[in-house]
DNA sequence: AAATTCTATTGATTTAAGTCAACAGAAAAT
DNA sequence: ATTTTCTGTTGACTTAAATCAATAGAATTT
């Protein structure tokens, strides 16, 4: 249940015996079926959540009532809505599992403790935080300069894990844009090859 | 030299008078005349930058030659490129002045110092990343789902201040949107009062 | 003071992606 | 097993924003 975890902990520091132990003493297993939720848009989000297994998206719902995808978090990756989770704010995203999941759940009071026991715990999560935080722009960059199809393309070649687990329509929503648009571009593709 | 820096952090952790030396001892002050830059794209950026006065942009050129702004920064705000500056790779980032500037900089040796000698700072740094990734996700969130008037309008309510001071061509392309559109989304604004 | 560059506006036209609608195979639910 | 829902494709048409081009005042530079 804790391989992957700890697998994405020694490729950023330093892990030893002994503090397997204390992680294991901190998180909450938690599984989850297909369609089930983490996190309903309006509750406050209380875990921090690590993916041993499975498939997840977070999503808002704006005004005209379309859904938008934020994240998709697969093995290896946390999802959560930090600034709910941090602020203790009602959120405006769900976070439902695609697949059945396997997750390790830790609540903000766990996360600090964890912290205070293992100054290595408090390093990696600011590591992920830089790359979360370096990612996002990167995502900005490309929402702004990138075609439909640059897009496409380049989250397929980014993440090919989660192109080919994922209907294609979610895809298209966190591209920002349509399925139709998403079909086309695909057929394009095909077409040039 | 320091108000704007002492504010800051006073906003987010505890501050006391001997930190304030000690911060004075690892910052380096400089000043920046309009249209100089900190950070040339092609070089790595050896500087977090906090900026005590002016106004700072920082920008990225696509493969079809057209400029992109990334961020703006006034007073209180910090400017960098977080991923040259942590990973010590050249940037793809310009970062220069809209105005004659104070700032204080901060080397990566003097951040880890800083951090060393006060824990506090530590956090600061924290939570200011933690602020940042929460406004970067609000604006993917934005680009993904507002028209191009809804974007310029949220941006005059949340920095009224930066739209004023920054020329319009650059508020178009920080928001995506091309100067033509800007103007017509003002006019359009404009006969409807 | 004159020349040059920068900045913003407006009009005419194009285009990438969106919208609406119909269809059909695959997957899930009963 | 057979409805029902989900998912992806395709066609016809629309639209928001981009593009191209001309203009002109403001700000800088010389």
């Amino acid at each position: 249940m804790f391989e992957q975890l700890f697998k994405s902990i020694q490729e950023k520091v330093t892990l030893n015996e002994d503090d397997k132990e204390v992680y294991k003493s901190f998180f909450i297993p938690k599984k989850l079926r297909k369609k089930q939720t983490l996190l309903q848009e309006g509750d406050v989000c209380i875990y921090n959540a690590f993916v041993e297994n499975g498939i997840l998206r977070s999503f808002f719902t704006d005004e005209k009532g379309n859904e938008h995808v934020v994240q998709f978090a697969i093995e290896g990756w946390w999802i959560t809505d930090l600034s709910s989770f941090l602020t203790k704010s009602n959120s405006i995203y769900t976070i439902e599992a695609l697949e059945d999941c396997e997750l390790l759940l830790l609540t903000m009071e766990a996360r600090e403790a964890l912290m205070d026991k293992i100054p290595m715990f408090e390093r990696y999560q600011r590591l992920l935080l830089q790359n979360a935080y370096i990612a996002n722009q990167a995502r900005i960059n490309s929402t702004l300069t990138e075609t439909a199809e640059e897009k496409y393309i380049k989250l397929g070649l980014a993440y090919p894990g989660i192109i080919k687990r994922v209907p294609q329509h979610m895809i298209a929503s966190y591209l920002g844009l349509k399925p139709e648009t998403v079909s086309r571009v695909r057929k394009q593709i095909n077409t040039r090859i």
